[in-house]
DNA sequence: CACACTTTGAGAATCCGGTCACAAGGTCAG
DNA sequence: CTGACCTTGTGACCGGATTCTCAAAGTGTG
């Protein structure tokens, strides 16, 4: 499996695939056959030389005057994101988020099931969510361990983030999705990705802020 | 109050702009009266030079040898992010995770108030979701006037999140936080900035699937 | 007051990503 | 087979963001 010790690929490139291999997707439902770097930039909202540039990084998969193939892009591309194996996910805190997400069907992607539910809470331990029965966290390490777990999605309470981060890290997961509107730290070589409403909300009320305001008129 | 000529914001600087917010909160809540830039960064899990530079932008609000004084500072940043004022916000879309983020307390910030919870489906319309009743999207006009809506969050299914984002708009709403899997277009002037589950996990796995060699997704 | 120590503020250097522009490589009509 | 026409792939350039570094400005002690 020595894969090819291919070009780094940016991050910057890695946030955007997923955006390609959506567009690539709906085009290949439509039937059509190849697609330009245009046609796929306007699909993704960004633009054609950013397009090719980013699939140029995983390779010259492209023909000239004519495009892309869906069919094939679309291969390489769930490749590289590793979208061609099933990744089992745990959600740990079974708030009105955590429930939220374990019946989140949206997750597009096929690939990402949710394996285990779990929460602190023993009176909620036991209950149902998703067809899934809540577990204890204290049992975490044989639920990563058995089901293979990797990708845990952290919904508890801002409080209770950092100790579920580490013990989920010690228990062998590697990437974490964080929902609590609060700054984990990992070891290095974990992977932490954050989703943070209130964050989202101040940017947007900074920027409404100064809308319409002359420039320079803040107080 | 001679006022300031001030430096446009760099973007990056925004973003980060809520998580010293959050540090701050917190320090002043353990009555602490001032804070270096080395101990904001620890606290907002960046580096003491970017949040120097960052503060910078700001003004000139430390004192050398000393820090910043907390309460200052927070003043400061939330006059800057417009936390100082409210900010009725609105839910389209009352799904599994629409009715989540309309109980999602975890706002975090005050000022970010659900003043209005609308869906496109007659059979919802009524029915009530975190002490509101869920109102018609035909209504849209009114309700944001009426209630000086600035700010949507988008939690429909993707198939109707483009159409509803140009309901939004034409009814005056400027900013708009999408969780719908898919990619808005909207006019020149309205911010829109997203929040996609799907693309989240997909980079996790990249990174997960090639473990060992890049350092990874830092947020 | 002098001196050791702390910490900010900002210029300079560097890194990274985005955009431009165009040669190279390919299609297709006649 | 030729010439008009597309579209990719990439090197060059540009600009924003991050990091480095250190002078400047403050504190505190004796």
């Amino acid at each position: 499996m020595a894969d090819t010790p291919r070009r780094r690929i940016p991050e910057a490139t890695v946030a955007r695939l997923p955006l390609y291999y959506r567009a690539l997707l709906e085009t290949a439902e439509r039937q059509v056959a190849t697609i330009s770097s245009e046609r796929l930039a306007e699909l993704a909202g960004v633009n054609a030389a950013k397009v090719r540039k980013d699939l140029s990084y995983l390779g010259s998969y492209g023909t000239r005057g004519v495009g892309y193939d869906v069919e094939y892009l679309l291969h390489e591309i769930s490749r590289e994101l590793g979208l061609t194996r099933d990744w089992p996910v745990m959600i740990v805190g079974v708030g009105n988020l955590g429930r939220a997400l374990a019946n989140y069907r949206g997750f597009g992607a096929r690939g990402f099931q949710v394996m285990a539910v779990v929460d602190a809470d023993p009176q909620l331990v036991g209950r149902s969510v998703a067809d899934l029965a809540v577990e204890s966290i204290d049992d975490l390490d044989t639920i990563v361990a058995e089901r293979q777990i990797a990708i845990a999605i952290l919904a508890t309470p801002a409080a209770a983030a950092q100790e579920m981060a580490d013990r989920l890290v010690a228990a062998g997961v590697r990437s974490i999705l964080n929902f609590a509107p609060t700054v984990l730290t990992v070891p290095e070589g974990v992977s932490l990705r954050k989703v943070d409403l209130a964050i989202e909300l101040q940017i947007l009320s900074f920027y409404q802020l100064r809308r319409g305001l002359p420039a320079g008129a803040l107080s």
